[in-house]
DNA sequence: GTGAGTGCAAAATGTTTGCACTGGG
DNA sequence: CCCAGTGCAAACATTTTGCACTCAC
């Protein structure tokens, strides 16, 4: 498992905690929220603390394995695939895709001028996804969100 | 006055505390923060409250006037610039710079594919400004952020 | 008797928990 | 007010240490 793997080359310690959290994480296919992990791993470990998936979390991110996303409402996000893509984020329903970045439809060059050393990047899409649209377009009735 | 016209075009009533920050906000050269905007409002009308900035804000948001900016720290940003650009955060300094999307450094388009409709979209380019580069290459002693 | 190795408890180290608190919104 | 996230001290787990003991030679 590659976030365990991580952890194990930079010698830190395997808990059960950061095991559960990891397997979590790596199986979770759409970017929780720390608080969705803590329930998540409760269910499993119903002594583990919201603090720990905080520490875990930051653990992780401080080595790069994942990448927090702060996508504006709702706290950070986790997304365990920190190679580079964009997020579509839906203004409806909230859900989070992926998109890879070197599609035809997306280009950034990392020299952005103005004396700038770009280390990272973050890009988001926001909009309707494809269900809420069909959704907002055929029945318009009561489409609060 | 751009804001002030948005207001109005969708019947928002024109209150002193709406026109005062909204003139605040299209003075602001670089995206303030609600608390900056607060305390700057309330030099002129010492009665602002703190809670009718982020109305405020929220309402023009939501018209699409300004954008908020969510860069991970230190509170949401207010940009009075809803036009496409990008930005430029520095992990140093904090400073947030614009750039212009239509320029030879990025590229997107709005088809993404996934039957997703884009309707806006963030670019975040995180790294270290000239002159921030310039002092950590230049001295290299105590260069904590 | 001596050196290699074992058992075990105390100490040290590192991790997790729980709860109170902060600060943004 | 509410909620995401943090600080702190106490609880806990795991590893290391020191030391007394055993057993083979």
């Amino acid at each position: 498992m590659r976030l365990l793997e991580v952890l194990r080359q930079h010698r830190v310690k395997l808990t059960p905690q950061r095991y559960l959290i990891c397997s979590l994480l790596e199986g979770a296919k759409h970017h929780p929220t720390a608080e969705a992990l803590y329930e998540e791993a409760r269910k499993i470990m119903p002594t583990m603390s919201l603090k720990t998936v905080y520490a875990t979390l930051h653990e992780l991110a401080e080595l790069g394995a994942i990448r927090p996303l702060t996508l504006g409402s709702g706290g950070t996000r986790f997304d365990p695939d920190p190679s580079p893509h964009a997020h579509l984020v839906c203004r409806k329903c909230g859900s989070i895709t992926d998109v890879p970045i070197d599609n035809p439809f997306v280009h950034l060059s990392l020299d952005v001028g103005q004396g700038f050393s770009v280390e990272g990047y973050e890009i988001i899409f926001r909009g309707l996804c494809a269900s809420c649209r069909a959704e907002e377009d055929g029945l318009p009735e009561g489409e609060e969100q």
